[in-house]
RNA sequence: GCGCCCGUAGCUCAGCUGGAUAGAGCAUCGGCCUUCUAAGCCGAGGGUCGUGGGUUCGAGUCCCGCCGGGCGCACCA
């Protein structure tokens, strides 16, 4: 409907353009809104001010020009007037509004989707990437649903999309890991070990080392720890990515691919990389990192950074800061950052360097990194390496997922892996649902910070806001069902009649069909953005215009005697029903066919 | 000290590339079930959009300073 709007408007200004009257080089970017105020129209425009300056005259002149000259052929347009500083306010006739209704029902499941893969763009999304050490703790819960549900908006949008998990199953957190199952291998057969700081203490590795014992018996017992130790790695790595895969699984989430950080240090990808790095001239060796800044680095004692600075004992560096094109520098890094220790052994850094690599090798438009902020530091890093390989980094996107403050009963949860004690993902749907969850994680942007109150998920039931999204479908079904009870069952889009649909008159029906015909638009425009909340909040507008309507019209009810205006508004039902099930869909949430009443207090 | 993010109703948060009288949910108060589910609807109160400048026809939105909060500034992953 605004698509129809817009040409009108293009062809008024081409018509005023080739009648001299106005002279510009190419359309504009102007806006055509809902607006706020219902008495101004179904539609508004703001191209007489956006192109005020470019023509040369006054937005109040400019849109009286466009209303004389108006080139409507088809009769789309009953009443446009000029208001306010510039705005030109519109009405369209109602067939344009009755028509959205057969346009979602022939769509179907399809409905507000851009057709799959029409954008011929390759998407990854990587997101969770939890360390495969332990269970997905709630800590992950943000990143896990706003990563997925960032996945389904690049799906809808037409892109065709890689859902990618990266294990970091290289390096001493998962030495540590192995060393700890194989001291609780150790314990089973009765020897005394006592696990050392910074194991792991939780009963799942226990329970590894059970599952290690039951396969291999003691083949392992009594080896030196180059025998056991990859072994050990590799059965907890292989179990907890099991959990982790079950846990999502319970979040209907499924992965296309876990990508294994230790297959690239295996392949050679790691250290082919730095060679790369080294031909292009952008390493040098050093005992400290260049920074771009003159001056000293100022770092408070208690940092991590004078807390290991033993550790840094130079090596080969990349040049993520000081690297300079034109004798200027145009990285984002403060300061060069080592890929190479002293003893040339490799960071994470230069396997996630590796890992992107890839990622652009592998033919990815698009890849989209979903990380805790607490990763934040990490992207500058990851953006200049790419840059520094020659790749356009606007192929890169990140999304910083901002910290949540887990509460119960108002006091902050601590999700502590030294204790052991973590409140699990899977607990928290087991708890709270599926959809319950889903929705809290999604409700916001990612980019601000927010607390969470266990109890209030657990105890809201009934106040939920998902149930109240989910009712306004369920809702439809609703009325659907009773139709066909009462012997008007609704005949569809296909055996609809013009004269049905036409009963379809109303304003508040005018208005849920104005916003459903714009889906397409909200999702393309939130996938764009990397926002999901969008489509969130889309929903709630239009779940909340339909139960207004549904309650306002008690007495003049979608089911009448009046068949024909039944059918009509059935079709508006069945439109509401298909939008809001495209919707959820593309959010991941579940649109039920009915909902119990709750338990009364 | 530096960088990134945030600051909008009592609370949790929306506010699209700057647009007309700043919104929703929760909470509070007052109404609405003999009709298609009241997990719903209607109404009321509640705001100097942290603060001070600037940009322009027009600023919650863009720029700069300041205040307050979070995260980061290890060769750990």
């Amino acid at each position: 409907m605004k698509s129809q709007v817009r040409a009108v408007i293009n062809a008024t200004l081409d018509a005023l353009k080739a009648k001299g009257l106005i002279a510009f080089a190419q359309l504009p970017n102007y806006s055509v809104e809902v607006p706020k105020q219902a008495e101004h129209g179904d539609w508004s425009c703001n191209v007489a001010m956006v192109m005020s300056k470019a023509v040369g005259k006054k937005p109040p002149e400019l849109a009286e020009l466009i209303i004389s000259n108006l080139a409507d052929a088809s009769g789309l347009i009953t009443s446009i007037s000029k208001a306010g500083p510039g705005f030109l306010n519109l009405k369209l006739k109602d067939s344009a509004f009755q028509q959205v209704a057969l346009d979602v029902l022939k769509a179907g499941e399809s409905w507000g989707r851009a057709a799959p893969q029409s954008t011929g763009k390759k998407v990854m999304v990587e997101f969770v990437s939890a360390n495969p050490t332990g269970p997905v703790h709630i800590g992950h819960a943000r990143g896990t649903f706003m990563g997925d549900a960032i996945a389904r908006l690049m799906d809808a949008a037409g892109h065709e999309v890689t859902r990618e998990f990266y294990i970091n199953d290289f390096g001493n957190q998962v030495d540590t890991l192995g060393r700890t199952v194989f001291k609780r291998y150790q314990q089973l057969f009765g020897v005394k070990v006592e696990l050392a700081e910074g194991e792991y203490p939780a009963d799942y590795v226990i329970d590894i080392a059970k599952t290690w014992k039951a396969e291999v018996g003691d083949a392992y017992l009594n080896q030196p720890e180059s025998a056991w130790l990859p072994k050990a790695k590799a059965v907890a790595i292989r179990e907890n990515l099991n959990a982790i895969k079950a846990t999502l699984a319970k979040a209907n989430i499924a992965h296309d691919v876990f990508f294994s950080e230790a297959s690239l240090h295996d392949s050679g990808k790691v250290r082919a990389i730095v060679d790369v790095y080294k031909d292009r001239g952008v390493t040098y060796e050093a005992a400290e990192g260049r920074r771009r800044e003159k001056g000293d680095k100022v770092r408070d004692a208690e940092s991590k950074a004078a807390q290991y600075a033993d550790r840094q004992k130079g090596g080969t560096f990349l040049m993520t800061a000081t690297y300079q094109e034109n004798g200027k520098y145009v990285l984002k890094d403060e300061e060069d950052r080592v890929i190479l220790r002293h003893d040339g052994t490799p960071v994470y850094l230069t396997a996630d360097l590796a890992y992107h690599k890839e990622k652009f090798d592998r033919g990815f438009d698009l890849a989209v990194d979903v990380f805790g902020a607490d990763h934040a530091g990490h992207v500058p890093r990851i953006q200049s390496g790419m840059k520094l390989l020659g790749y356009d980094e606007t192929r890169l996107k990140f999304v910083l997922v901002q910290m949540v403050r887990i509460l119960r009963g108002g006091e902050e949860v601590k999700l502590s892996k030294r204790s052991g004690n973590v409140y699990e993902l899977a607990d928290l749907i087991e708890d709270a649902g599926a959809d319950v969850c889903r929705f809290i994680f999604l409700m916001k942007t990612a980019n601000a910070q927010f607390d969470f109150d266990l109890d209030d998920v657990k105890r809201q039931s009934k106040d939920n806001p998902v149930f109240y999204f989910q009712y306004g479908h369920a809702r439809c079904a609703s009325i659907l069902k009773k139709a066909e009870e009462k012997g008007t069952r609704f005949v569809g889009a296909t055996a609809l009649t013009p004269a049905q649909l036409a009963r379809l008159v109303l304003p508040e029906e005018k208005a849920m069909l104005k916003k459903m015909s714009l889906l397409g638009e909200v999702v393309a425009s939130a996938a764009e953005k990397l926002e999901p909340h969008h489509v969130l909040y889309y929903c709630q507008e239009l779940i909340a215009d339909f139960h207004s309507y549904y309650t306002q019209y008690k007495s003049d009810p979608i089911i009448s005697d009046d068949a024909e205006k039944t059918q009509g508004r059935l079709a508006l039902v069945a439109a509401l029903k298909q939008t809001l099930k495209s919707a959820f869909a593309i959010l991941g949430i579940s649109a039920p066919e009915y909902m119990e009443s709750p338990p009364e207090e």
